[in-house]
DNA sequence: CGGGCCGTTGAGCGGGCTCAAGACATGTGG
DNA sequence: CCACATGTCTTGAGCCCGCTCAACGGCCCG
């Protein structure tokens, strides 16, 4: 699998070959597709709710989230994306967004005309089917964040959250099973997880008391990784990371 | 919009057709896909976490649920379906189900054979869209459900899934905004709401006092629709009613 | 050195859970 | 027709996980 990020698009291609066989010409379909690069800031927004999204986003460099907030106030994030993500094939092709995406860090994005994309999905079935898989597996997740949310308690919950993105993480070449850097602060964590901050900070305590993770700045360390897959009730499954079939 | 259902596909080409404008060849198309119809019994499962999923499921009549169930033994119903709902283009096409479909009340469907369903985003591309699109309004559906059990208590939860599904059956031709048949248990709408069937009676009983809803057996009233929204923090723009753009 | 932002800790509260019992429908076979 | 089992809903009493409110400490960066 190719690394190369110099192109604008590699990251995307990479991951949509992880979704379905590509021909050459289906993979010089993809990195044709027209596109600017955009920096972003920490907290900026990539799509509002309410929104027309009249292009599609797909991260280069950096992490940012999918939420909602409720009338009562409170935030709920659904997702966390990282490089390579399609990070608004949801809302671009819906029309009008339902949701935000937010930068959770500094990063860079590539934008892509949604005519573009859907132009390229009837010309090139194939990658219409990768891309549609995509989102089918972003699907996948928010289904297991629902049972995660609904179903488990605290200390499951922050271990299953942190299980996957040691898997996605390294999937995306950005680190391994046991040591990655995730820019979320607790309050983030809390809105992920339906909890607030405080009982995050407690969480996370007794998790390295228990001396299955341990967390420094941004970054997370997996000591016992049974232990931690184990008590987080954690089967990947779900993020269909073996292709279809 | 038509609404015979005599053709076991006739009520899933209407759905699509609310996604994305179909021409009459697409319309044919869809409707030439060879099925089997089958009688489905209540708790009869369509497909198993696991299973690797050959065939596509289209409700002709009937309630199924998707959910899943987690190492605790608590189960999650992550969504309802109901007639014209293909119930599992999220499993046939990722490969390996990763959650279960069953019955909720008995009924019919029709089984498509996935490859059929492949086969036909290829030729009709038009068609593709729309299925996809039915994908992600699922998806946007899976959200504000994560939403509602992780930022809303319970009164707004149960009020919230009512108010949705008042609309979808509505637009499913299967009632309308006040009154409605639904063949859940409390039991079953615990599961859904990641309540416990006691509070979801004691629940129900307030909002019945305060003259917003009233349910007996396996229906609903809705007695105060303006009233349930507001307590339910309910906009139905997730579900995407009004086609694309 | 001051001011955000972030994380920690403590004390008390409360929404929803647990456990238990009973009411009320169904259906089923005798 | 009744006896009984099963599934569903209701009600009560007590408890606990995670929330709220509040204060403090560390850190980064100007």
């Amino acid at each position: 699998m190719p690394h190369t990020a110099s192109h604008g698009l590699q990251a995307f291609c990479n991951k949509l070959e992880l979704n379905a066989a590509l021909a050459p010409a289906d993979r010089e379909a993809v990195l044709a597709l027209p596109y600017r690069i955009k920096k972003l800031r920490r907290h900026e927004f990539i799509v509002r709710e309410g929104d027309i999204a009249r292009e599609c986003c797909v991260l280069k460099s950096g992490f940012a989230i999918r939420h909602k907030v409720a009338g009562n106030g409170l935030r709920q994030i659904f997702s966390v994306h990282m490089r390579g993500d399609a990070v608004d094939l949801h809302n671009s092709l819906l029309g009008k967004a339902d949701h935000n995406i937010e930068m959770l860090s500094i990063g860079e994005a590539a934008f892509i005309p949604a005519d573009a994309i859907r132009e390229l999905t009837y010309g090139y079935p194939n990658v219409g089917q990768a891309m549609w898989r995509d989102t089918l597996v972003d699907s996948a997740i928010f289904r297991e964040w629902t049972l995660n949310i609904g179903r488990r308690d605290a200390r499951s919950r922050m271990s299953h959250m942190l299980c996957e993105f040691a898997l996605r993480l390294q999937v995306a070449g950005l680190g391994n099973h046991h040591d990655y850097e995730l820019p979320m602060t607790q309050e983030e964590l809390g809105d992920a997880l339906a909890l607030t901050p405080i009982h995050v900070s407690r969480t996370l305590k007794t998790l390295e008391g228990d001396g299955l993770v341990h967390r420094t700045n941004r970054a997370v360390v997996i000591r016992d990784w049974d232990g931690l897959a184990k008590l987080g009730d954690f089967d990947p499954g779900y993020l269909h990371l073996t292709g279809p079939g």
